[in-house]
DNA sequence: CAATATATTGCTATATTTTGCAATTTTTAT
DNA sequence: ATAAAAATTGCAAAATATAGCAATATATTG
């Protein structure tokens, strides 16, 4: 077998497996240890996969900089990412918000998934690069370093001009009275524009943040259609929510 | 049997086994190994397989990719930027096209440079999210899995509403009579734009681009400002280009 | 058609790369 | 602190690549 081959052979491995150790690999390619701890220095020198002590790991799907926030409350943004797939369908038009949830629902979505994506969130088009059959229309305009979103006018003006069939608003705050609010007023702005233009708006949200406020209001709950949380929500909230017409789940 | 049929069963052979090693197909196509090695580097240089130590493997399933293309020619592309970013001054808005040349020229750019970027590469985005003096405008438009920019009406759009003062423009072909052309058309139509809109255009192009030409026609050499190559150049060239008006270096 | 140029092919000799092994150092766990 | 596991280094044998060359085939030209 030709180093090339083994490198094949190596990605796919540990990738499917999340990780692999070199004694696994070296019987499972017929080669010393030493070759197999070669080949995955290489590997992991262009950035495919990481070498760690005694193996190697697949790289995180998301790019560097969001790992570290990434990290944070992973199995809540999970559970609201499966929850938030249920609501996708082939031929759709989806709008990804930036944050880290709408970024775990991107990743969430299966590979063979056939829909247009619009987004103004870097990270979510570097989930979707690998994902064939999905159309990526990306929202220009000034980039917002900390968040990889871009913002301002330029970008307003693109959302407006698009209908989406569902559109993922990342939540800062949620509560019944002050509706959804946000500490930032550039993306305040965004938010308010993908509500207006969205056919079905649905919100994510860890539950610590149902309940809050922050500065800039972005619209009341009434606007919004679905509302995802990470954990079971109380039979009297539920009732509240659906009230203004909203499904909480 | 000629060279062009072994060449058809060769590029069957490999895609439908993903590899194959010289003298398995040197075995198949009854010629020798050397001819094997040849007619892998010819197709290899068409960009139709991966020509790797001991034999070929299939492209990555999106042709012409552009993780592949990411780590060749770097020594080539590091003296073009070392000559480009000579250019660049603080508080101007520059342009960056696609293309790995162009993104070179992003990587060397000094950390603290204080310019507005203007660009419709993903890669470039990727690069600058690092400087913290350099405003990042990202423009639009429906994604290119395969280069990561964006691409259509948006795009060009946008690209029409900025004027900058320098442009890189990353070059697939330049002849002195035909001028710079393109193979794929969007991206014919992108580059056109980029010229029209820019005070100054510098293209980049590694010395085996030169003389060449494309299917879609950007520019004539005129409209071109600065040329930027990998080697040096002779005097008659020079002062071919000169006449018409373009700085080669 | 002849003769001349160009391209292709396989061979040889000479680099270069890859690989497994052994000796040594570093890291990890107890 | 100590033993075990893993990483690093240097090395030699084997595999593969490169460059030059001669023989042959193919294309071009007048």
């Amino acid at each position: 077998m030709i180093k090339a081959e083994r490198h094949q052979l190596l990605t796919k491995h540990i990738t499917n497996n999340q990780s692999a150790q070199l004694k696994e690999l070296s019987e499972l390619l017929h080669v010393s240890e030493d070759t197999v701890r070669r080949d995955i220095k290489e590997l992991a020198d262009l950035g495919i996969i990481k070498a760690v002590r005694g193996g190697a790991i697949a790289h995180s799907p998301v790019p560097h900089h969001y790992r570290d926030r990434e990290h944070l409350q992973v199995a809540q943004k999970e559970i609201i990412a499966q929850k938030a797939v249920r609501f996708v369908e082939d031929g759709q038009v989806v709008f990804f918000d930036g944050g880290t949830s709408t970024l775990a629902v991107a990743a969430a979505l299966p590979k063979d998934i056939q829909i247009t994506v619009v987004t103004n969130s870097f990270p979510v088009v570097n989930i979707l690069e690998d994902y064939p059959s999905a159309e990526v229309i990306f929202i220009g305009g000034r980039l917002n370093k900390k968040t990889f979103t871009t913002l301002g006018s330029e970008t307003i003006d693109a959302i407006r001009n698009i209908k989406a069939d569902i559109s993922f608003l990342g939540i800062c705050s949620i509560d019944l009275e002050r509706g959804i609010t946000t500490r930032d007023y550039e993306d305040c702005l965004i938010k308010k524009n993908i509500v207006a233009n969205a056919k079905t708006v649905i919100a994510l949200s860890t539950i610590n943040k149902v309940g809050t406020a922050e500065p800039f209001f972005v619209c009341s709950v009434k606007a919004i259609d679905v509302v995802l949380t990470d954990d079971t929500i109380d039979k009297e909230t539920i009732s509240l929510f659906e009230e203004e017409g909203v499904l909480i789940q």
